[in-house]
DNA sequence: AAAGACATGTAAAACGTTACATGATTGC
DNA sequence: GCAATCATGTAACGTTTTACATGTCTTT
């Protein structure tokens, strides 16, 4: 398995629970958790090949006989199990955050008030709407709490309606700060 | 200059200041605006040479006759500060999260309740010493306000103590959670 | 004398995105 | 019939990190 490919890891918690498919993999990717990890076609289907060949996961034969376009079903093995329990248990975590609106913030004084006061904009207005987004998916798991499971998946969108709350103050300052000097 | 190599844009924004070498590129990247972007050696000098190819930067001749190991300064030409000033305008901004903890923590069922709470804990741990030092910078700057260039430089960091904040609180929350269903 | 900061650069390896290629099924 | 969604995969391209290679200067 690579040395440091996360998307391997990705894979392997999200078959932990069900066996899925490579679209399967992309949609759960592009849900709930595309806030704070991204993953493609081009990197999901190599990440399959390659963990089935370390035998972390296989295919199943559920592979749907009723016609239809091929459908490959992949199941996680007890090794892939010990895999993400390893990486679970691993205290080293790489945090990665690449904001190029912050850049661009930063270099601000080589546009002027203006160009900063639209940057900042920008973000706040798209912010403000995945915000909403977050929000729903957090008051739809509130009520459920009591299932572990659902407890993971609310922590991280909590995280990210606490995260996204402190943007929007930010923002507002920002905007003061900035027309204060105009 | 390369398609999408923000690399090029840090460079170009930072030489909008003051000439640097490709080494006090690599301090000033280190820096305060490390905790939202990144850049190694590896990047910076090929980046260097392709913008100098494409006439945004230019070697000065400012290179240290006082012996010593070579110095290259670089500044910045007038097509380098049009390229950065349309960045600039640009309104497009890639904005970049990509958390291992938030994906430990998502998987965190598959581990159990106290392999989730180390890995909040190592997080907490970390974000409250980047706080410590963001607090540092901020306060410093804040005293200088007036200064329009310090303000940009404030900003970002004061984005920085917003959000860490805001992942503190997280984490006290999400540690409750975690330890009343323990 | 040794360690560590200063200073530039290259090469290999890993990784990920985008675009492309192919084709079936479902709903309008 | 057509568009959208389902479904798998490859190839080209670009970027970045890591490790390596080389050598000086300053401080202890």
């Amino acid at each position: 398995m690579a040395k440091d490919r996360k998307t391997d890891m990705v894979i392997l918690g999200l078959l932990f629970h069900e066996d899925l498919t490579g679209y399967d993999i992309k949609k759960r990717i592009d849900g709930a958790i595309s806030f704070f990890w991204k993953g493609s076609f081009g990197s999901i289907y190599p990440s399959l090949n390659a963990l089935a060949e370390a035998g972390l996961i296989v295919k199943t034969e559920k592979s749907d006989s009723s016609a239809g376009r091929e459908k490959i079903y992949y199941a996680i093995t007890d090794s892939g199990k010990t895999e993400l329990l390893n990486w679970l248990k691993d205290s080293k975590a790489v945090n990665d955050l690449k904001y190029e609106t912050l850049l661009k913030v930063f270099f601000g004084g080589a546009g002027g008030v203006q160009i900063t006061l639209k940057t900042i904009e920008n973000f706040e207005r798209k912010i403000a709407e995945d915000l909403t987004v977050l929000k729903v998916y957090r008051d739809n798991l509130a009520g459920a709490l009591s299932n572990p499971d659902h407890l993971y998946y609310y922590l991280t969108v909590s995280f990210g309606v606490e995260t996204y709350e402190g943007y929007l103050r930010w923002c507002s300052e920002a905007k003061r700060l900035l027309a204060d000097i105009k």
